[in-house]
DNA sequence: ATGGTAGCCGCGCTA
C-alpha cells in the first residue's frame, strides 16, 4: 500500500499533473493540500475516472484539503472539533481499516506574527485531536504539508535559517509533541540522501539550487511504520514546466494486517 | 540589497 501527500497550489492549475502523476505513480492513498477550490469546482468526475474515490473540503483562494483512496473513504470529517476554523486545513477519513488525516497546517508567515500564534494555536489543538483519533483506532496516518522543517538537517541552510519561520523552536517543539504520540516520521525510518527536501521556494532559482526544505510528512503509528518499507520524495514533479513548488512525498506499506 | 515567483482575484494577499 502506497500513501502520498502532495500540496499541489492550485489542484485547477495541476489536475493534469495529478492524473498523469496518479497513473505512474500509482499511490492508493492520496492527501492534497492547497487544491484552492471551491467544493462545487472540485474535479471529481476527473479523479473518478483514474480510479481514485475522493472526499473534500475547500475554499476559494486559499487552503483547501482533499483525500483520493483506491478504496471507499468513511466516517468523513472536516476540520478539528476543538479548533473552529474558517479555513479550510484538516479533512479526515477511514480507508480500508486505517484512519487518514490530511492536514495543511498553517505556514505562519513570520515569527511573532498574528499567523505565527494562529500556526501554534492550530497545532496546539491538533495534538488532543489526533491523539482522540489513535485511541479509536491505532492505524493512524497523519500526511500533508506541515510547514515545520523537524531538523537542521531539513534545512538547505540552517544558520540563515534559525528560529526562523517554518525553523522555530516552538514549531519544532509543535513537531515533536505530534511523535511524542506516538507518530514516526516515516521518511526517517530508513537512510535518506542528504539535502532530502520537499520544498524549493519559487523565486531565486531555488529548486536548480537545491535550496529547499523538508516541510511535507507522512507520521504513521506504530502498527503502520511497522509495516513501512519505503518512504521517498518524488523530486520529478518538480523539474516539470509550471509546477508546484512542492514535491509529493511518498510511504510504502507491506500488505500484511497487523494482529 | 528586504529583491525574487506563482496563484488567486482584481490592482493586494498569501505562500
Amino acid at each position: 500500500m502506497k500513501i502520498a501527500a502532495w500540496n499541489v497550489n492550485s489542484l485547477k492549475v495541476r489536475l493534469p499533473q495529478l492524473l498523469e502523476w496518479l497513473e505512474a505513480s500509482k499511490p492508493d492513498l492520496v492527501c492534497l493540500q492547497e487544491t484552492k477550490l471551491e467544493d462545487h469546482n472540485f474535479p471529481r468526475q476527473e479523479i473518478e475516472s483514474s480510479g481514485y474515490q475522493v472526499a473534500f473540503s475547500g475554499q476559494k483562494t486559499y487552503n483547501g484539503v482533499a483525500l483520493l483512496a483506491r478504496e471507499t473513504p468513511t466516517d468523513i470529517v472536516c476540520g478539528n472539533p476543538h479548533f473552529p476554523d474558517e479555513q479550510k486545513r484538516l479533512i479526515a477519513a477511514t480507508v480500508g481499516g486505517i484512519r487518514v488525516v490530511c492536514a495543511y497546517v498553517p505556514n505562519g508567515q513570520a515569527v511573532g506574527s498574528d499567523k505565527y500564534a494562529y500556526k501554534l494555536a492550530w497545532l496546539d489543538a491538533l495534538a488532543p485531536w489526533l491523539g482522540e483519533q489513535l485511541a479509536s483506532n491505532p492505524q493512524l496516518v497523519l500526511a500533508g504539508d506541515f510547514n515545520i522543517a523537524p531538523e537542521d538537517r531539513d534545512v538547505h541552510n540552517p544558520v540563515a535559517w534559525a528560529d526562523q519561520i517554518l525553523c522555530s523552536a516552538p514549531e519544532r517543539a509543535a513537531f515533536q509533541r505530534l511523535l511524542g504520540l506516538g507518530m514516526k516520521d516515516s521518511f526517517r525510518l530508513f537512510e535518506q540522501p542528504e539535502k532530502s527536501f520537499s520544498w524549493w521556494d519559487y523565486r531565486m532559482l531555488g529548486f536548480q539550487k537545491n535550496q529547499g526544505l523538508r516541510i511535507d510528512h507522512i507520521l504513521l503509528s506504530e502498527p503502520l511504520a511497522a509495516r513501512c518499507t519505503a518512504a521517498a520524495i518524488d523530486r520529478e514533479m518538480r523539474k516539470r514546466e509550471r509546477p508546484s513548488d512542492h514535491a509529493p512525498v511518498t510511504a510504502t506499506l507491506d500488505g500484511k494486517c497487523p494482529p
